[in-house]
DNA sequence: TGACAGGATGAACATCGTTCATTATCATGA
DNA sequence: TCATGATAATGAACGATGTTCATCCTGTCA
C-alpha cells in the first residue's frame, strides 16, 4: 500500500471539485453571471470561502473551466455535422449556425462570459474549433471557385460575425420587440451565408 | 433679488454637474469600463466621494447620463444622412452602416455599457432614434415592392444584428486575427444589405 | 448678527475577491 | 498504540468596491 492513500487523496480532490463546480454551474444558471459570488458558492457547497482557493486559483480560473466545459457540447453539434458529408453543404452549414445561435440562447452566461464579459487582454477561449468547423463547411460550399477561396477566411469571419450578433442581441435584450426570433435568426444566417458563399465583390 | 440665489445656485450646480461628467469621460475612456470607480473619480473631480451622489444617484444613472451624451452624437451623424435624399439609398444604407460600426470602434466603452454590459432588467438606451433611421433607409431601399415592406421591421432587425456582431466582436476581441478589419466590416455590410434589400423568402 | 437652506465632508456599512496563520484530519512509520 | 508529517479546512483579516448618513461648513436673507 505505497501509493494507495496518494490515489484515494487524488480521487477525493477531484469528486470535491468536481461538485464545486456543478454548484457554481446552478448557481450560474441561476442566478446569472452577476448573481455569482465565491461566498454564495461557498455556502452552497457547504464549506469555507477559503475552501474553494485550495481547488481554484481564483475566481476566473473556475469560469474558465466552467464554460470550456460548456462549450465542449457546442463543439459535439457542431462536429457532427462536419460529418455527415452526404447532405447539401450550405443546409448543413445553416444548420451549423442555427445550432450555435440556439446554443447561445441556451446557455446565455456561458455565451456572456465567453464573448462578452472577457477582456480582450485575457486569452480567448478556445472557440477555434468550432470556428474551424464553421471553415470548413464554407470551404465545401464555394467549391473550385478559386478567388472565392482566397477569400474563406474573410467570409467565414464575417459569418462569424453576423451570426454572433444575433445571437448576443437575442440573449442580451431579450426583451427588445422583435417581431420573431426565429425568423430574425434565420433571416440573418440566410443573408450571411448567401453573402459569403456568393460571388468575390470587388473592393472599392 | 428674490430668484437670484436660486438661479445662482442651479447654475453652480449645473456647472460642478458638467465638472463631474466630463472627469469620469475621461477616465472613462483612458481606463475603460473596470477601471472606473467612483472614488478615482472623487479624486479626480478633487471633491469627495459623497459629493458626487449630490449630482447623480448611483453610478449606473452617472453612467446613463454619460453613454446617452455619446449617442447623441451618432444619432445626428445618421440623421445627417437621411436628409441626403438624392443619392442612392443603398450606398447611404451602407454608408451609415458603416458609420455606426467606426463610432462603436471609436467608443467602445460607450458601446459596451449600451449593449454588452447591462443586464436586460434594466430599461434600454434610447437607441431606436438610430435603428428608426436605418429603417426609414431600408424602406427606400426596398421600393415599392409589397412582400417585401411587409418584412421590413424584420429585414431591419437582422440588418442591425448583423452590424452589431461585427461591432461588437471588433470592439471586444481587437486582438483576434481578423483578416483585415476593412474588409470584414464591408463584407459583412454588404451581405447583411444585400439580404435585407433582396426578394422574399419563403419560410420553410 | 442670527437663522436657515443647501453643499460638502468623512466615517461607517455591506459586500466583494483573495490571502494566510492556524487548526483538524488521517494514513503511515516506529 | 502513539507520534509524525502531509494535506484539508477553517475563520479572521486585508484591501477595494458602491452607497448612506450624521455632522459640519458656507453663503444668503431678515
Amino acid at each position: 500500500m505505497f501509493m494507495e492513500a496518494k490515489a484515494k487523496r487524488q480521487r477525493y480532490r477531484q469528486e470535491t471539485r468536481s461538485e464545486i463546480l456543478s454548484a457554481a454551474r446552478e448557481i450560474f444558471v441561476r442566478d446569472g453571471f452577476e448573481g455569482f459570488s465565491m461566498r454564495t458558492l461557498a455556502r452552497s457547497v457547504g464549506c469555507s470561502l477559503g475552501a474553494i482557493y485550495l481547488y481554484f486559483t481564483n475566481k476566473e480560473e473556475l469560469f474558465d473551466v466552467l464554460v470550456e466545459e460548456s462549450f465542449v457540447h457546442l463543439y459535439d453539434a457542431l462536429g457532427v455535422l462536419l460529418k455527415e458529408r452526404n447532405k447539401d453543404p450550405v443546409r448543413q452549414l445553416k444548420r451549423g449556425l442555427r445550432l450555435y445561435v440556439e446554443w447561445g440562447l441556451n446557455h446565455p452566461s456561458e455565451y456572456q462570459i465567453a464573448f462578452v464579459v472577457r477582456k480582450p487582454t485575457k486569452k480567448p477561449y478556445r472557440t477555434h474549433r468550432a470556428f474551424a468547423a464553421a471553415r470548413a463547411l464554407v470551404k465545401l460550399c464555394l467549391g473550385k471557385s478559386k478567388a472565392a477561396q482566397d477569400e474563406l477566411e474573410l467570409r467565414t469571419q464575417a459569418l462569424w460575425a453576423a451570426t454572433h450578433g444575433i445571437t448576443s442581441l437575442l440573449t442580451q435584450r431579450s426583451s427588445f420587440p422583435w417581431v420573431s426570433k426565429r425568423r430574425v435568426i434565420n433571416q440573418v444566417i440566410n443573408s450571411a451565408v448567401q453573402g459569403a458563399i456568393g460571388p468575390t465583390k470587388r473592393q472599392k
